[in-house]
DNA sequence: CTAGATGCAAACGGTTTGCAACTAT
DNA sequence: ATAGTTGCAAACCGTTTGCATCTAG
């Protein structure tokens, strides 16, 4: 099965319509340099409408095929969900974005919450600066 | 030497002059219960132009009177800073934010760029979830 | 005196929404 | 058959910008 399959397969079992315009986003994904924004996404898919394009965008989300990411400046890109729980270092200059996960990082993170009392639901790290070759 | 004549010292010795809206913002910001959004701000000084604002708070983020925090949305809030580098823990329900800062945590998020041989330049460290209160 | 700061309104970018037409199931 | 989905355009929100005017230093 391939990835495309796979991901409508996915939404399909989450009660969701496997549509064409669907299919056509699904599809373009593997052609986008990743972290890619929408506006890049929905050119890849002209005959998708804009709008057909963020609702998608955000089911792919949810249905945890998309991760979102905030750069410094507050833009928004997104980028395939590889596995797991993950963050992210974005160089500030190509805007390449490398993913790692750190189970201590998390435990730490869990830790700080904890010491305030506060139920975690969720945490965003994001680190920022210059990948080794723009360095 | 009040809080709000710091501030103003603090923006001249930069360079900046210290006009009349720049000082009314500064004073309003005593005011606002934080987080507070730009929105807030603009009306808690309504004889200051709307884009004056926005520029105000740039300038008193430049000069770490003001820093920024990005909720989960993607939204956008402002608290004072509180001395030096912090995260946030940002309550989903009642909008409060905690303030805590852990040097572990911070070194470890050095180790994971120094693994990725990225030159880390900042980072962004929020968490989201339920306050005690609110949990 | 003059570089810096202001207010206004228009422009902006990214995202969401109302709605009538369409379609997967 | 019908609830979900689409496309379009307009609305929206937060923010920035151009520019003529004003003012702190």
């Amino acid at each position: 099965m391939t990835l495309p399959e796979a991901t409508a397969a996915r939404l399909a079992s989450d009660g969701h319509r496997i549509t064409a315009p669907r299919r056509e986003v699904i599809r373009a994904l593997d052609a986008l340099k990743e972290p890619f924004r929408i506006e890049e996404l929905s050119a890849a898919v002209p005959g998708v409408g804009r709008a057909t394009v963020f609702r998608t965008v955000k089911l792919l989300q949810s249905a945890d095929v998309l991760c979102r990411m905030v750069l410094e400046d507050g833009g928004v890109r997104y980028e395939r969900s590889h596995g797991g729980h993950h963050h992210h270092l974005i160089c500030s200059v190509c805007g390449k974005v490398t993913d790692f996960s750190d189970l201590e990082l998390d435990t730490l993170i869990q830790a700080n919450a904890d010491a305030n009392g506060f139920r975690l639901a969720g945490h965003s790290v994001e680190l920022y600066g210059r990948c080794g070759t723009c360095a």
